[in-house]
DNA sequence: ATGGTTTTGACAATCATTATCAACAGGGCT
DNA sequence: AGCCCTGTTGATAATGATTGTCAAAACCAT
């Protein structure tokens, strides 16, 4: 059985109360910082559920972290994320969803599932780093 | 200035000499297997330098490995995996790449990379598995 | 062969994540 | 309400990949 505790329900109002993707530890972290005695375990835990569930989306940072996210709706999509200040945003993908079947059917693979994610800079953090250079 | 050892050849060969997908650990023990007394740091050196100057493909499995490949282009591609045997096959996504500079742009992001990979079953281990079911 | 510099490699250090396991708490049941 | 069973917690240890350290060895031009 599947009992509600107040730690998920920390984990899941961080995670709502953050617009970018977190790690875990640096979830852990804030908790922490916010008073929350909450164990790093825990958070590991929380998080993992949630992204079984469907509620939290996860995927690794390019340094190998595993970064999660409150997700808005539970349908697949993916991401456009600020390599600089973590900006998130939740972008379709049709045509990427087909070719990626499609290419997959081709060579004769199933069950294909994909990693499709675009890192770069948002517009302001490239303002930012033009002002600076 | 860049040297050329023996050893950085051994890890080229060892990649070259390998279809898919494999991780440092692995290619290191691979290498001691074979008799080479090369050492874990040298071939995480290796495997970064390869990376860095384009002979060799890194990618990050989803358990969070870094994977490397040795890469018959020097061409931006992609790749589909078979999670079961390792198995990859080089695609080119032209459709994908336009979409991703799209996206990017539509979002005012700038200095869009992107992470396309498709994991799947490729035929033989689809066969494997269905015959195992 | 020599010298200056890079590279190596054994080992320790680091970092994220997972396992352990005893203490604890949720919640259905009486 | 009180009890008990079972899922959950959390401090800590364990794991596993990767990176840093630094003296010794190898490379290459001279």
């Amino acid at each position: 059985m599947k009992r509600n505790t107040w730690q998920r329900e920390a984990v899941r109002g961080a995670l709502d109360g953050n617009d970018g993707f977190v790690s875990a530890q640096g979830l852990h972290s804030a908790l922490h910082a916010a008073g929350s005695p909450i164990g790093l375990a825990t958070v590991y835990r929380a998080l993992a559920d949630l992204a079984v569930t469907g509620e939290a989306d996860s995927l690794q940072s390019p340094e190998g972290e595993s970064l999660y996210r409150a997700c808005s709706t539970d349908e697949h999509h993916h991401h456009l994320i600020c390599r600089n200040c973590g900006l998130t945003v939740e972008i379709e993908a049709d045509a990427v969803e087909t070719w990626a079947k499609d290419v997959a059917a081709q060579n004769g693979f199933t069950g294909a599932a994909h990693v499709v994610d675009v890192f770069g800079l948002c517009a302001e953090c490239t303002a930012k780093f033009a002002a600076s250079a």
